[in-house]
DNA sequence: ATTAGCACTCTCCATCATCGAGTGCTAATA
DNA sequence: TATTAGCACTCGATGATGGAGAGTGCTAAT
């Protein structure tokens, strides 16, 4: 589709808009890439680059600015070949990853602060998603007269606690038959499954008496209703001190991108399923809030089951390169993490 | 100190300010402030308040624009004044604190949700300083042959949990026995205070065989050291839209302010030990990045411990009545809530 | 003690000319 | 045929200029 040397060309002028922003001319191609041709040369393959869509002019007689098409063209090509990380990227990242505390969640925190720091951009981090994970067991402790206290483990550790309330007639001892009936029935299923077939299969049975099971069934619906994820987001300062920020209404878009977590919760969870490193460029996001923002985030899995995601948020002007190093190595790490415990 | 007139012309040029920025000029105070005076009158006035510090003016011939000392001043003022409340605020307030959920972290994060689209500041919500809290009591619960759950209650409810790992040949029963020994020794205490008496007094105890008291030990250090408070924020987007944050700098000093959430836990924990609303306005601040900035803060309590804040951050061009208003029912209703349960 | 009047100051805004970077096109060149 | 030098042209950025308007401080009159 395209020729060997319209493709360096194409790459040369992303490579200069990433390191500034600001259109690029055809000059500073011929001095900064030896490519051994005059600007003229260049202008030509500019023009036919245009022509297809991959650059764009903000106005006439101004450089070139890739579009995100040609954004796309450029990722895909440098996703396709093998990655050369660079050695010392690597080794930093590791050493940084190391440093992070080993529960998940403080985990996760600190790492979209390093994601954040490592790229220049906004790191992101959203936890694990408990209504897939899968029960390994269910404790129900009264604590109090009226309440109880109900703790889910998954195989990997606490996944829910809550504190329910509870009729002052319920023992401890009827809480262990109600806990024991549900260990039985249901330690192995997700929570998600165990929601939908709890309620109903409660109501069937007969094996505990009548004014339990209508306890049960309030406790069950609480706890096992959808509890929501939390996303880590860090940077944000740090992204204002980029030249791509210098209006205060692409801050504006950016703020109410990020602000929303709920939507951001939504947004990752849907992308959630997907294998490997995903890259949404620019007007490629299906959010409207991030039509001018680039994101590139990878999921990490508890043996094979995607339960959450990293992610960097930049400008579109983002070096892709090394985000995608970034977050790969990250998501890899969390989900070897998960696998040794 | 000040006469009634100047007192008045203070009110007002502050009044005026908060509504729109910008200098306020002598005419429009006599035009929207009844006082029958002409402006060069008002206009002596208010150089006699700029003589004493309560009024500048951003250059010659500008309007005048009030000081930290001036805001002072006045929300001193209207502190110590009955608060007369807008019945329709108040109840506005109310409605909305219902709606928010019970369970007091989820209702920490709503919460800063309401404050700031009730101010159209930054709201901020920390959450219970755990260290404080009473032991109720402890479980430890074997989940799987290396890992223990550990789990505190207070009154309230689950104040900590955590997965702790765990030498294989310890049973159920053996963590039955030291839960029971924490439970009759501590409970009642402070986090903070069981985690200094527990490892010097378990040292020397001798009731538990000894390989049983190493495993307590790690326990208890592990899940009796201190757990970093969680501090919500919102409506940074909706600052954005104010007038006061027209340039990239300030924006910036902002986000810097709000970002390293570790520091704002500090500073909110140290002035959660005062009575009632505090109020730091500009330069009064102990936080450097927030001395362009306001900060409406109430704690709210357990009984009567102060266990954490609410409060708003905006521009020291606030309204500040409404926000006393709104932080300190806020405060209230919580603190009421809780004692509730 | 207050006020009207006036000269003065300073910001804001629009206008205008200039500069320079970068282009597209054409004609010359290898 | 592909490349390049040369040139006219476009357009944004920059800075100077010059009212207009808002608001002051001062003085003299009430």
């Amino acid at each position: 589709m395209l020729d060997e040397r319209s493709r360096q060309v194409l790459f040369a002028v992303i490579d200069c808009y990433i390191n500034s922003p600001g259109p690029v001319g055809s000059r500073v191609v011929t001095k900064q890439y030896a490519f051994g041709l005059s600007p003229a040369t260049i202008r030509n393959i500019m023009a036919d680059l245009e022509e297809i869509g991959f650059l764009k002019q903000p106005h006439t007689s101004a450089g070139r600015v890739p579009t995100d098409t040609g954004y796309r063209y450029y990722v895909d090509a440098i996703t396709a070949e093998k990655q050369s990380l660079e050695s010392g990227l690597a080794s930093d990242l590791n050493r940084r990853l190391e440093l992070l505390g080993k529960d998940i969640n403080l985990f996760l925190d600190d790492a979209s602060r390093m994601l954040s720091v490592m790229s220049h951009y906004i790191g992101i981090a959203l936890s694990p998603n408990t209504s897939s994970a899968l029960l390994n067991r269910i404790d129900l402790i009264k604590y109090r007269d009226d309440q109880v206290a109900v703790i889910l483990f998954s195989d990997e550790g606490i996944i829910r606690n809550k504190i329910v309330p509870i009729s002052p007639e319920v023992t401890q001892a009827d809480l262990n038959r109600i806990a024991e009936y549900i260990n039985d029935r249901f330690s192995g299923s997700t929570l998600d499954e165990i929601k939908r077939l709890i309620l109903g299969e409660m109501m069937k049975e007969k094996v505990l008496c009548d004014s339990l099971i209508d306890e049960a069934i309030r406790i069950c619906r609480d706890i096992f209703s959808a509890a929501p994820g939390n996303v880590y987001i860090s940077g944000l300062s740090g992204m204002l001190s980029l030249p791509d920020f210098c209006d205060i209404a692409r801050i504006k878009d950016l703020m109410s991108a990020i602000e929303d977590k709920q939507i951001m919760v939504n947004f990752l969870d849907r992308i959630a399923d997907a294998e490997g490193t995903q890259i949404f460029i620019g007007s490629e996001n299906p959010l409207d809030e991030m039509k001018k923002l680039s994101l590139v985030a990878a999921t990490y899995k508890e043996g094979s089951r995607p339960i959450g995601t990293v992610g960097i948020i930049g400008p579109t002007r983002m070096n892709y390169q090394h985000a995608i190093t970034i977050v790969d190595m990250t998501a890899k790490y969390i989900t070897t993490m998960l696998s040794y415990r």
